[in-house]
DNA sequence: TTAATAATAGTAATTGTTACTATTATTAAT
DNA sequence: ATTAATAATAGTAACAATTACTATTATTAA
């Protein structure tokens, strides 16, 4: 743990926001001036890949951090683009007026994705040692 | 309906790979060898827009493009990236079995993304002349 | 202290995408 | 046909997010 690492850590945990790799720059600036970008994206990799944090993959092309690693999904407004964290296994539906209620958010669309290995890729699987 | 756009059309619609815009320009290319990558794109945007093909915005970062419109999710291989049609409805945790049967995938993981309208953003709405 | 290791700052390179511009195609009016 | 107006193109440049590179600085282990 550097300094800048656990500086990057300590301004994600104070957020509920899911900041942008660049908006974690500008705020751990206030206290690392000399801090390059290229530290924060290869510290939030690191953090994320030691589970540490979490690195959010949605729709959209930039990344968001998540300082909270609990089991949880999100809302995002189409307007603003504000990330929100959304009550553990809220889902469907049933689900968007409550979530009204709950968040404030008037749902209008749902994402599903699934991730998964394909058929061909289970078959390398097998035939390499012990995948 | 040009000849650039009109063959970018159907080539989409041959495939069911979920194709980026570059993976559709290089094979655009056999048939139009002067084509533009600029081309592709603003066809992809420009039909896309008229609903005539769907942009899929999935998690990571590159664009894919699916020339079925039907009402469908996608489920993506962790391995190889390649992405396929998800019959209709079929979500979560009782699914995971079924779909092994019915796609032969695997599945690892399951993301949900809400999109919706803030509270704020909602608000902001109220105010102008009629949301 | 010196050597080995690791992380950094700063910058350059890469990648996906969009914007710009001069040229070419299409249409409508003469 | 000839012209003018419009739209789309090819090719290239600009852009933004991210990653790679490199010389320097900090840390640790002999
Ligand atoms: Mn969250
Ligand atoms: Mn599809
Ligand atoms: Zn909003
Ligand atoms: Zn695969």
């Amino acid at each position: 743990m550097t300094q800048q690492r656990q500086v990057i850590l300590d301004e994600l945990r104070k957020l509920d926001s899911h900041p942008t790799a660049d908006e974690i720059y500008e705020i751990v600036r206030r206290r690392i001036p000399r801090i390059s970008l290229g530290t924060v994206y290869r510290n939030l990799e690191f953090l994320s890949r030691c589970g540490i944090i979490r690195k959010l993959e949605l729709s959209g092309s930039q990344m968001r951090f998540d300082g909270f690693i609990d089991r949880h999904n999100h809302i995002r407004c189409i307007r603003c683009g504000r990330v929100d964290d959304l009550p553990a296994e809220q889902l469907l539906t049933e689900c968007d007026r409550d979530l009204l209620k709950e968040t404030g958010y008037k749902v209008i669309e749902r994402r599903v994705e699934f991730l998964g290995v394909c058929p061909n890729c289970r078959e390398d699987e097998g035939t390499e040692s012990a995948g």
